[in-house]
RNA sequence: UUAACAAAUCGGACAGUCGCCUUUAAUUAGGAGGAAAGUCCGAACUUCCAUUCCCGAUUCGUCGGGUCUAAAAGAGUAGCGGGCAAUUCCCGUCAUUCGCGAGAAAGAGGUGCGAACAGAGACGCUUCAAUCGAAAGAAAGAAGCACCCCUCGGGGUGAGCCUUAAGAGUAAUCUUAAGGGUGAAACGGCUAAAUCCUUACUUGGAAGCAAGAACAAAUCCCGCAAGGGAAAAAAGUAGUUCGCUCGAGGCAAAGAGUAAUCUUUGUCCCAGAUAGAUGACUGUUUAAAACAGAAUUCGGCUUACGGGUUUGUUAAGGUA
RNA sequence: GCCGAAGUGGCGGAACUGGCAGACGCGUAGCACUCAAAAUGCUAUGGGGGCAACCCCGUGAGAGUUCAAGUCUCUCCUUCGGCA
């Protein structure tokens, strides 16, 4: 999990990543992100129903993407705001598949220190 | 021993590293379920509406605050008795059906309207009729009980039904005894969880924690300003806090009761988030895997579920 | 999270208080008209069995009540809507 300064909240915030963002995309999700003018980098989370109807399998899949943004996050460039949308082949993907496809998105140029 | 039946119960553990939520002086303490699910019932709680009464105001029309749930209407319940805050729930019991059995299933008070097609006939009476087929049988939701005897048309016995009495039971109901009529018309055998009337009992209604309560910006407007915002508009908005977890609570013992359940005493504090906290990795245990994630809170019901554990009971077989 | 609505042929959409499911419209196929087509008219149009008469199964799925269920009751599935 990450600390709660790191966490993108308000509805304002999704719909500026939204409208102003750029996109990544990868086999398991994809990233909009944009610089938010703070010093602080903010991320998060989307999993759809259309992901799966049960709610223990979004729980595990937001928690495995919050745990390696976590492991990834001090490499990260500070102010900006991240929106991390999962794809529904998520779930019949391992959790190494899963960190290796972020990390490959997470490892461009604009978003690494 | 095998096969069943009925209950109860567990829902991985331990150690380490890195994180999250609540909490604390402190890495101090705590951190998803038996179904957290479906949202099918019921209740608590809040607001609104109606009603009763009281107080205050009044332009006598009403309005505001508090309080109560009387009547009616409406709604609910329906074998009988009990339990519960309450229920379509639970326990016991009764009659019925199923099973060799342990057991299981299910139960709508009274009266009437309506009740397709087929059929002589669908329940009150009268009248009519006595279906087709050699038969098995067919048609129907129903086709008119069983057995015995003979001279084939009757007779007898029993069951079923009705009445009365006695006994058992809180009651539904059951048992026994006596009497009665009855085999072609006495009795029994269909009628919904939909509609109307009615009986008994219960009950204010509706919406839901996104219910609702409190505090409350910026900007804008008025004003020279302090300040104000019920002259008009922004705004009682954004946001924050409360509601939010100590409860019809858990555990243990004793007592009442066939039981559901209740009473008393002792003891414990056990999630409270708000883009929403339980995760990731490693090791050991043979293997760690089922269904599945709290969102106002409880009580039920229902559905999903890998693998176990315990208790009681029944049937059949074996041994002593 | 809480509350509510819907599901019927290939498509839209009927079926009133339980009594012959599929009215009506669109579409599709065939025939007629035409040199040809359109338009129009007529006929057919859920699935299976049977020479035929006719029989069986079909209203999202599965149970129940009933003589009889698209309709009433329960469970499950899918889709849609409202509430800060």
């Amino acid at each position: 999990m990450l600390p709660k300064e790191n966490r993108l909240k308000k509805e304002k915030e999704f719909e500026a990543v939204f409208k102003g963002g750029r996109t990544l995309k990868g086999k398991s999700a994809f990233i909009r992100y944009l610089i938010n003018g703070t010093d602080k980098t903010r991320i998060g989370f989307v999993v759809s129903k259309k992901i799966s109807k049960l709610a223990v399998v979004r729980n595990k899949t937001k928690r495995r993407m919050r745990e390696i943004v976590r492991l990834k996050k001090d490499k990260l460039k500070e102010g900006l705001s991240i929106v991390i949308v999962s794809l529904p082949s998520i779930t019949k993907l391992t959790y190494k598949e899963i960190k290796e496809d972020l990390e490959n998105l997470l490892n461009k140029e604009e978003l690494i220190k």
